[in-house]
DNA sequence: CAAGAGATCATCT
DNA sequence: GATGATCTCTTGA
């Protein structure tokens, strides 16, 4: 039996570029029907607060943004290039939008081997994972999909910072570091 | 190898 | 009516 246990509320309630960092390392899981889908968490981006022009919450709340102004620790999932879905975690306090991007992750149970080789970008992730727009608002600290530590910490000195992807549009913030990746390891979207 | 375009639709203006 | 927190395929050097 490997030691693990199911990640907190109060977890997702820390500040979320520490949230971002912490989950590196951690496991997501999501028990799809019958079948257990799992994989380290290896990269990460932080979209915090109203006035992160990346953030689909700088434009005010709107019926899609609201979940990022809700509770932390549940997730928030939409339709980009209508075509594939993007899984974030909601963080923070309630009416404060910010959340967590997961980008990518090692595979660990439930994969069939052809398709074990690549889970590096957030659409990519969410077919493989199976998650869609049915687990948008799903609570993490529920046993639809969660996250999981394993044991499995990253120091410091292997977490990257970076800038984020894919957001040119953001002004002054897209230049900011708020991409978190493990140093090395063969999973990460882009370098 | 790098660069560019197309796919395709929910959401917001 | 425009656009995007992406990915894959095609083109061309």
């Amino acid at each position: 039996m490997i030691k693990q246990f199911k990640l907190k509320r109060n977890f997702y309630k820390q500040p979320t570029l520490n949230v971002a960092k912490n989950l590196l390392g951690k496991y997501l899981v999501h028990k799809s029907g019958n079948k257990i889908l799992s994989g380290k968490i290896v990269e990460t981006e932080a979209y915090v607060g109203p006035k992160d022009l990346a953030s689909h919450a700088s434009r005010g709340r709107t019926p899609r943004t609201e979940l990022m102004f809700g509770e932390a620790g549940h997730t928030y999932i939409y339709l980009i290039y209508g075509m594939y879905y993007c899984f974030n975690i909601v963080t923070e306090n309630k009416d404060y939008p910010a959340a967590v991007l997961i980008r990518a992750l090692e595979p660990a149970e439930g994969f069939i081997e052809k398709n074990k080789k690549l889970i590096n970008g957030p659409g990519k992730l969410c077919r493989e994972m199976k998650i869609d727009k049915n687990l948008n608002g799903a609570d993490l600290t529920g046993n639809k999909i969660w996250i999981e530590d394993r044991g499995e910490g990253v120091s410091n000195s292997k977490i990257i910072a970076n800038k984020r992807i894919g957001i040119d549009y953001a002004g002054k913030y897209k230049d900011k570091l708020w991409r978190f990746y493990i140093k090395n390891n063969k999973f990460i979207s882009k370098k």
